[in-house]
DNA sequence: CCTTGATTGTTGTTGGACAACACTGTAAAA
DNA sequence: TTTTACAGTGTTGTCCAACAACAATCAAGG
């Protein structure tokens, strides 16, 4: 195996390396792993390295460790991406194999509510930049995006065109994005949403309240998804850790 | 500090250990912790021990690690709970600092449907031990449970009374549930759940669909449960993988 | 038949070493 | 004076080799 390119950490691209071939079926759920030492000698990395991998893995119920035993790959359903996984909307879609599409309904300037305030750690008089956005699956409505971005981020003259807003704000931003803290909600009938994504009176709809966090901690971005209920639902991976 | 009692796998201590020390506010959020050589010498363990801790918590999203610079305390407001973390509803409630309750509906043995078993795993003419109940938060209806167990895995004679599933699962089937996947969905109005849990016609309801598994991977318990949206709401810290 | 113990193979833990990285202060160069 | 370059220090990342704890198997003994 290759690890030529010091890039990221050599556990992480070991993690990825099983990932993929549990994916592409080299791994097959169930199977169990060879032993610590082998498999390190195999990889090309130290038991350490390798070690701290299989711990990730099992901590996302990838593998399952027994002491004495061996280590497995999980028997599980596999999601194609729990909600623990940070991606964008458009990969979301992708990964359905469907093709995704945004309607930009509105983007500039706005004052902030207490919430984004708060949220956004904004200095007072700060404005945040507003893009609001239906997103589409094969032009079928799907969710409708509410997204805040502190005004001091991005340059005063910058356009935000239908890209990824994750691209927008690396490029224009020079922000990465790390993580989010997100609450699941839900909403009923919502006057204008609802309409603009076309569902039925007695269909809900599914919230996603997030705050993302750059790298360096600071949140950078506060977004308000409306999820179609009918078509979207979110999985997750529960581990329990007291007995 | 002390590690005597092998029960659980030191890194494991460890995890706890830091965790509570965030609760009680001896680590505060945004703090530098000591370096790795300290801390594992202060806990008594092994650097890599140690590490293997940090690594846990660095995933879930506790503390953030910086080649060269540091690990330190993340400062986003840690959840209470959660969702990833697998505990009882039970436990939910007693950690929103309220008084769980449960009122049985119905508890007994029924044919599974397709849902069932595909989800459990079921041989042909298996049936399964199915329960029914409202959970009540000082006495107010907050969720709607379905819970659905294997028949051979509980005892015929056995019967459930107005304890935790968990603990009863534990005692009578003599099995640890160790994860599970779940799927979040939501509905609208439900013409049974939505009167016994008291909602009004408007308020929709957050749906937790969930297989759990064993310490050796099979699933002992298929659960479906209904939560006031009004009430409830699910948490989650969303990583980002690729960059 | 069953129990006990030795053997084997696994993951868990340890200690010590070096590599890669980030920051700081100092000295050299412009 | 200002900027650049570099050494020094402290951190996390990786490596290695060994032993401990645990689980399963098998053989010998009751």
């Amino acid at each position: 195996m290759s690890l030529d390119g010091y890039q990221r950490s050599r556990y992480l691209l070991i993690i990825e390396k099983i990932k993929k071939d549990i994916e592409s079926g080299i791994l097959e759920p169930g199977e169990k792993l060879p032993s610590e030492n082998k498999l390190a000698k195999d990889l090309g990395v130290s038991r350490t390295t390798l070690r701290e991998a299989l711990r990730i893995l099992e901590e996302e119920g990838i593998v399952i460790r027994k002491h004495g035993i061996g280590t497995f790959i999980n028997r599980k359903p596999i999601f194609s991406s729990g909600i623990e996984e940070l991606i964008s909307i458009t990969d979301m879609i992708k990964e359905e194999g469907k093709t995704p599409g945004t309607r930009l309904l509105y983007s500039g300037y706005v004052d902030p509510i207490e919430e984004d305030k708060s949220e956004l750690r904004l200095d007072d008089q700060e404005s945040v930049f507003l893009v609001k956005r239906i997103r589409t699956a094969d032009n079928e409505p799907m969710v409708y995006c509410i997204d805040k971005i502190p005004e001091h981020l991005i340059p005063k003259d910058s356009v935000f065109e239908n890209e990824s807003l994750f691209d927008f704000m690396d490029d224009k931003a020079a922000v990465t994005i790390s993580y989010a803290t997100a609450f699941i909600e839900t909403i009923g009938y919502h006057e204008e949403i609802s309409k603009v994504l076309q569902c039925e009176k007695e269909s809900p709809l599914l919230v996603l309240k997030q705050t993302h966090y750059d790298l360096h901690e600071n949140p950078v971005l506060y977004s308000i998804n409306f999820f179609r209920a009918d078509k979207f639902r979110f999985s997750v991976f529960r581990k329990r850790v007291k007995f």
